[in-house]
DNA sequence: TGCAAATATATACCAGGTGCAATTATCGTC
DNA sequence: GACGATAATTGCACCTGGTATATATTTGCA
């Protein structure tokens, strides 16, 4: 099944994670803005021409990092056992996350993650391109929703739409606790609890909203 | 209170309207990515410098025009009569954009706008731009339900990010299929169901998305 | 070993965007 | 109506991200 990949394939994988690591690592200590990708090509010891054969644009050679997760709803929509909703299995995936202290709910605080979240979450290149996947990730969800859950077209997409984006929301917030110095396991217990309340709404509807005052 | 502005300001806004008009002519003609910035100056009888100093980045010189926008759901949220709840508001505030053919809907078919729409949704530079101001629509959302409707930070938020990704499917939903075709009163019927079915998901939660079949 | 296909490279180039110093137009005042 | 202050505009040089082309190098495989 495993393929023993030949030595050209294992020579991309390993410059491809060069040349990222080399990025990171300038982008880091100076600053996406400050670091050209000609630096970075030269750090790494490949041309300008074969860094942009391995990443599209200069902002990828961060979030690529990201692309897992595009798909990682859609899956768990598809893979959800039978008899179970297809919120409760991402709420039920979210909370291990959490529980795993999985960075991509923004509750990892080892410092080079915690930096990199920083970094993507106030360079504002970084955090468009960041929406992209985003985008994708909607359009997957959607698509296993509709599939698997007998949900109209349009239905699917809204769902999708408001489930990523209270995703988002959580995890941006817990990033941001954590990048102005709370540590995971400070947060963890609170994570946990907007996690819950979060998806309770998701759940329930924003009926509560209460009207104005009269 | 309407101070009669000056000939600078008044001069100011006719080359910002000038050049963005000249831009938009010749991106419909040629495509965005065809027409560089310095055709666009040389269009608008301006030096590339001047059309910088008015527009940040030349995706600004489409998008600027959704930027009103912004904060629309956020004033109709504080807008809203006692006794209201918001997403009872923000319904009503989005038919009657459906009957008044808004564009802000993506239901007009006026084929310039149409036109816009098109290249907006399949530029993806445009695309990604316009994905600030739904940032920014959904922070200062968030911030007057939070003032209006005292609910918690977090909340707030949530229901923002929410709400914000609901409208935005619709909107886009309408602009694709006008964007093909259909004509806005054709569309007209169909829109106002779908945005009534999706209002009606926001409130009541998506507990209804159906188990996996056993 | 040797050859075809895939990768890498150097070089030159284009377009978006900015810094700077000089010019020109507008404003408020005398 | 003239005039200095202030703001807008301009041209120019420059930087950076990204691409085209043509060439060299490496790998896979017979």
């Amino acid at each position: 099944m495993t393929e023993q990949p030949g030595l050209r394939e294992r020579k991309k994988l390993r410059t491809h994670a060069a040349i990222s690591e080399a990025a990171i690592a300038l982008f880091l200590e100076h600053g996406f803005d400050q670091i050209s990708v000609a630096q970075v090509a030269e750090a790494a010891e490949v041309s300008k021409r074969t860094l942009f054969a391995y990443f599209p644009a200069k902002e990828d050679l961060v979030v690529h990092r990201f692309a897992d997760h595009e798909t990682e709803s859609a899956r768990v929509v598809r893979a959800r056992p039978a008899g179970v909703t297809p919120l409760t299995a991402l709420r039920e995936h979210f909370l291990e996350g959490l529980r795993v202290r999985d960075p991509i709910t923004g509750i990892n605080d080892r410092p080079d993650i915690r930096a990199l979240f920083r970094m993507v979450l106030d360079t504002p290149s970084l955090a468009a391109r960041l929406q992209r996947f985003r985008s994708t990730g909607e359009r997957t969800l959607a698509e296993a929703l509709r599939e698997t859950a007998d949900t109209p077209d349009l239905t699917a997409r809204l769902a999708a739409a408001q489930i990523v984006a209270v995703q988002w929301t959580l995890t941006l917030d817990n990033a941001a606790r954590l990048a102005s110095g709370e540590t995971a396991d400070a947060r963890y217990a609170g994570a946990v609890g907007d996690a819950e309340h979060a998806f309770a709404l998701l759940e329930n509807g924003l009926r509560e909203l209460p009207r104005r005052a009269g």
